[in-house]
DNA sequence: AATAAATGGTAATATACATTACCGTTTTTT
DNA sequence: AAAAAACGGTAATGTATATTACCATTTATT
């Protein structure tokens, strides 16, 4: 880089997001302990100093980053129509979710950190799947005001539910064994879950 | 140590069990990137060359670690009775052992350290919860054979009753963010579970 | 215009740690 | 008894990297 000095008033925040997603790939590329501030500085073209000033360490980096990435993890849940159909939808799109690469990649880094970093876990934890599960805690208990639903305390529903879905598979994933799955799996995948977990809990069999 | 020399034949592997056993208790504690090979020898009464000689680098020494530690992972799991009980105490059985703080830390490092060491997972997870999911698998078939249990390909069955029985509270555990569950806790989860699992595929209701 | 703020680039600092080397010692082997 | 094997202990080597310091530069502020 050529170019330095104070930066004019309309990139103040530029330079910050740059390192942010520059920061992002690379700690899902090369996990939290192997890469160094210098990656980070060149590949976001950066000088250290910058990076040092605005987030004070590398774990201020990496806490920055959980935040910013947790807020992108509440997905919209439209939980309307039967539930057959409302739970696959949602199903569907929670799998989406949790299987993907980057999600995968974040979850095992934060996995493996969490010893030195608790905080960070409770953050991730908090602002990601607690809401999903709060989310799905008030859509099981409406569904049970309306009879569809066997009375049992929504919210092990829900937790039943969301654990139903991960299957071994994401076990695997999580331990890098296995690829990312296809759409089509997905769905069957889905499918499968839902039937079985509404078998035990609808009120009324059709 | 004040003893050093060439040690009596009568103690060949005492060394080596003796470093094994300290790797694990300190690997568990700082993980892998945080202990030093100089803290395990110092813990083990042990010379660094002595690890380097019998485990050639710290990545030796954990892949040996793992080997290790996985072979007791194959519990005994008497599927004898009803399905009802049998699940249910294969259920209490299965959630001790994967909840158990050490088996959640040793999971959770190799989670981190997994792009590191790819080998490492695979027999990890070849070794324990592969051999969990072929006895089980195994276990539906014959019932399925008995007709207490819908036609449903038994591998898909094991793998959604494994599922089912981790529970959101599994993934807190991996986080950190939750303590180990008491004995009062896993069973009452276990039943609930198995309720909810066999509701969906007893192929006759009583 | 003068000062302050924020930057890039390079280099220095400090530390931590995996790995190797060397020395003297004890036991096995022959 | 002599040579070899395997050990403990300490120190040396080499590397990687988080963090800080310094200087010139550009823009903001007053």
């Amino acid at each position: 880089m050529i170019k330095c000095g104070r930066p004019a008033k309309g990139s103040e925040l530029l330079s910050r997001d740059r390192v942010l997603d520059t920061a992002l790939t690379l700690f899902l590329e090369h996990g939290y302990g192997n890469l160094s501030m210098e990656a980070i500085a060149k590949d976001a073209r950066v000088s250290l100093r910058t990076i040092y000033s605005q987030f004070g360490s590398k774990a201020g980096l990496f806490g920055a980053l959980i935040r910013r990435c947790s807020d992108q993890f509440v997905g919209t849940l439209s939980l309307q129509g039967s539930p057959e159909t409302a739970l696959a939808a949602f199903a569907k799109e929670f799998l989406f979710r949790i299987t993907s690469p980057d999600v995968v990649r974040m979850r095992s880094i934060l996995i493996g950190e969490s010893p030195r970093f608790p905080d960070l876990a409770t953050q991730f934890y908090e602002q990601g799947p607690k809401r999903t599960l709060e989310h799905l805690t008030q859509y099981f208990a409406r569904q049970q005001a309306e009879g569809r639903i066997i009375p049992v305390d929504p919210h092990v529903l829900a937790d039943q539910f969301l654990s139903c879905l991960r299957s071994e598979r994401f076990q695997k994933l999580q331990l890098g064994l296995e690829n990312t799955p296809t759409e089509a799996e997905i769905e069957a995948w889905a499918k499968q879950a839902v039937r079985l977990f509404l078998y035990g809990c609808a009120a009324e069999r059709k």
